[in-house]
DNA sequence: CAGCATCCAGCTTGATACTG
DNA sequence: CAGTATCAAGCTGGATGCTG
């Protein structure tokens, strides 16, 4: 670590993600990843079997969620509740941990959704300036 | 669309992530990516220059960096501001909207590095139950 | 200093097929 | 239904070398 960087109150904590080796990366990729933030956020709104989950986050394929769902369970984000009936039926949901996690991540998502009409408007104007290149 | 799936409050926006086809989608990854949130969270502090960055956000090498600022200030999050001198100076800064953005992306960032003793607990669990096979 | 162009290893991902 | 296994392809990202 340079410690010659200034330090701000945030980088006080045991975690930081700014550290290349620092485990918070991992787990905040799982949560960021291409299907993590999609997840979480899809069982936000309350309980889940595997297919409800591929059929609402749009595009995941069967691997991947599974995959998703593992590691999320595996950082105590999400829980799996199987029972072991015939067909099985698996639900999933958040952990309170998960859940707070994920109320941050969909204030995230909702002021990128918010602000779409300005970043449309904002590549339009870049592609113009520069897009001749 | 699959218009027979329940609609929550939020799906009412009109760019909605869980759409595979959604603009938002593209943006949400810019900013949560790999490289996309360290930077908007290391830009959050203040100014920076690109090597500068570089150093900050531990980790990325030239050509990421280069990329992601590019996506971001194509979006309209991160604004650049160069000089023409010898040696050359930019200057990376967050636009008003990219203030937004990073203040909920650094609230998630946060949530996770402190919930961490918890997450390497529930690691711990997981992988002593199921580590055998 | 602030980058861009190229090359290429390897990780990620999606299809497909199969199991309990 | 709820997954696992396998494989090929493509994209990601790092190293290197060069420009202004």
């Amino acid at each position: 670590m340079d410690s010659t960087q200034q330090l701000t109150p945030e980088d006080d904590l045991a975690y930081n993600v700014f550290a290349k080796a620092c485990p918070s990366r991992g787990t905040l990729e799982h949560v960021t990843g291409r299907w993590g933030g999609l997840t979480l956020g899809a069982l936000y709104e309350g309980s889940l079997r595997f297919n409800e989950l591929r059929r609402r986050v749009d595009g995941v394929s069967e691997k991947m969620l599974s995959q998703t769902l593992h590691a999320l369970e595996r950082d105590g984000l999400v829980h799996r509740e199987a029972q072991p009936t015939n067909p099985p039926r698996v639900d999933y949901d958040l952990t309170p941990l998960g859940h707070q996690v994920a109320e941050r991540l969909l204030a995230l998502i909702h002021c990128v959704e918010g602000s779409m009409d300005d970043v449309l408007a904002s590549r339009a104007r870049y592609d113009e300036t520069r897009g001749a290149l």
